[in-house]
DNA sequence: ATGAAAGCGCTAACAA
DNA sequence: TTGTTAGCGCTTTCAT
């Protein structure tokens, strides 16, 4: 910024009290004189002045500050977890920055600048696990995690609840009458992948159906990898007349495979995803899928992590949010 | 952050030498003996020292953080260029936070908070001209402008070339030997969606055909505002061999309401579409589309606005970046 | 209820 | 080459 602004002084100066009295009034109003502090408030309009919150975070050891690192900026459910963080982080009175990390490097970098020079007060970690990246959060960093399966009481975390998603997901198509249903999972080091497979195996078994794993393939979230998933599949002709994948993209690249391979979707095989990515609904079929608020986690997060900076003595939550069924056109009740 | 952390104060001690030389070995190096600096090296290792940014924000009077407001943060277009900013910003050693301010009046309390703060040395603002935000950009603030014309040599600027861009997809569809060309438009208060409407226009009548306004319809960017112009259109009776979509996520709507009309695409209709979203290749047909490399606009803003700071006297340049035809299938040449 | 003094951790200017 | 002295603009503590 280039030109300079009123200080603390400049407010005292004109309205005829010490630089301390003028802070009392921005911070204590209730202490200083009404008459006393109408004319120091008189002066901070008259030159629009505004706390320099650098000084402030210098004086009180704090930046009002806060974090929050993903994998990458661009997948929905990320961007659509940080605005939730930053509204209601700047609701409360808090700076909110967001960062991109794509792997343990980048990531233990970031959170050295971040936590070393003091830059935020706390931060908030998406997918702590895709890597070991989890073990570069310092300890006496106020951190909460996001999007994994909590692993230690030490910090809060808010996660979907997986399982029980990829139940509701597999019992609707159980309900269907489908009885051999593909499962095209995320990278199975993640935790969410393994929630959603237990829910899946679980339903099944429920059910009576003996879980297969031939009938489990391994993706890694792109739609690519959907669309290879079921080309495999198709190969070893293994009959199967429903699908689930774990997010919408890969159930859209195993549509498309679905679709060249000559089988109609919900006709032949019913398609079930993950998420509510938007644009869901203009696929063909438009997908049925599990929606999950991506934006209300986000917003909990955020709560959480003023919460524990603010009161570091509160005990560690560790939440589960459900998911929502959202029925479209991509299942259908099994041929006979 | 729970543990204070060691200071210059610490590192001066711990060596032997004043907390200003620590300094110096951290900010001019080469103006201590060696001897000393590696002395001061080593506290500095031991102790795990790391400056406190906000202090020596404070004493230097800047942030070394870089902002950038863009409409949301969920819009892949936004988002993908905030990513390229990131990248530039932190590569050149600055912070990087950003924000979202979906109206103005919360663009005017973000920029105020921002800069009456001084949280920030400078800041990028994508879509500055959707509504009015932009007048409530303080001139001290060292700014640079993404996504619309440039309309005020006070700010560097970098945004796509519309007009260019515009022109080579209706060239496109002309070639293919369409003459009956829908476009669909994003809200024409925009820049952009001007702009790319003189490109269509003028490629037109270059090619011999007079526009006709009743082939141009208004939407949102929304897929909804697609599906809708279409449905309008098609209402009209209008006859089109071949439409032109602002952004995708029309054109995607747009072929949607083709598909339940009984219009094929690309065999009744040739859609094209603008950005080249993620999955645009999925869908059916997979879409032609006019790329923008954003990742690429947001370096470049980055850098544009790293130079102003650091050089105040920098000309501000205005650029213009080229999109890209990328061939998929739902554009085809016109049947007889 | 208000003011004066000290200090947050750093850099800048000047001395030695 | 290194150390000393002053701030940066604010809050905190202690007087008044």
């Amino acid at each position: 910024m280039k030109k300079s602004s009123p200080t603390l002084h400049d407010v005292a100066a004109l309205s005829g009290v010490s630089h301390q009295t003028v802070s009392r009034v921005i911070n204590n109003p209730e202490t200083v004189l009404p008459e006393t502090r109408s004319r120091v408030e008189n002066a901070i309009r008259q030159l629009d002045y505004h706390a320099n919150m650098i000084a402030r975070s210098m004086a009180k050891g704090r930046s009002f500050t806060l974090a929050c690192i993903s994998p990458n900026l661009t997948d929905y459910t990320f961007a659509s977890i940080i605005e939730g963080a930053e509204t209601e982080a700047r609701q409360k009175g808090y700076f909110f920055m967001s960062a991109s990390a794509p792997d343990e490097t980048s990531f233990k970098l970031m959170v050295k600048e971040l936590v070393a020079n003091r830059r935020t007060d706390g931060m908030m970690v998406i997918n702590p696990y895709i890597d070991n990246r989890a073990e570069f959060i310092p300890q006496n960093a106020t951190t909460v995690l996001l999007g994994a399966r909590p692993r230690s009481t030490a910090y809060a975390t808010v996660c979907l609840d997986d399982k029980a998603a990829s139940q509701i997901a597999t019992r609707h198509l159980i309900e269907n009458g489908h009885r051999q249903i593909v499962h095209i999972t995320g990278p199975l080091l993640e935790d969410c992948s393994q929630d959603r497979c237990s829910g899946y195996e679980e339903t099944l078994i429920a059910a009576g159906i003996t879980p297969n794993a031939a009938y489990r393939v391994e993706g890694d979230w792109s739609a690519t990898s959907g669309y290879r998933a079921v080309q495999h599949l198709l190969q070893t002709g293994l009959p199967f007349s429903a699908l689930l994948a774990q997010n919408d993209r890969m159930a859209i690249g195993a549509m498309r495979a679905l679709r060249e391979a000559g089988r109609r979707v919900p006709e032949d095989v019913s398609v079930i995803g993950f998420d509510d990515m938007p644009l869901a609904s203009y696929f063909d079929p438009p997908l049925t899928t599990m929606r999950q608020d991506t934006f209300e986690m986000g917003r909990i997060a955020a709560r959480l992590l003023i919460e524990e900076i603010e009161k570091p003595e509160t005990p560690r939550a560790q939440l589960f949010l459900a998911a929502e069924l959202v029925l479209r056109s991509s299942t259908a009740v099994r041929a006979k």
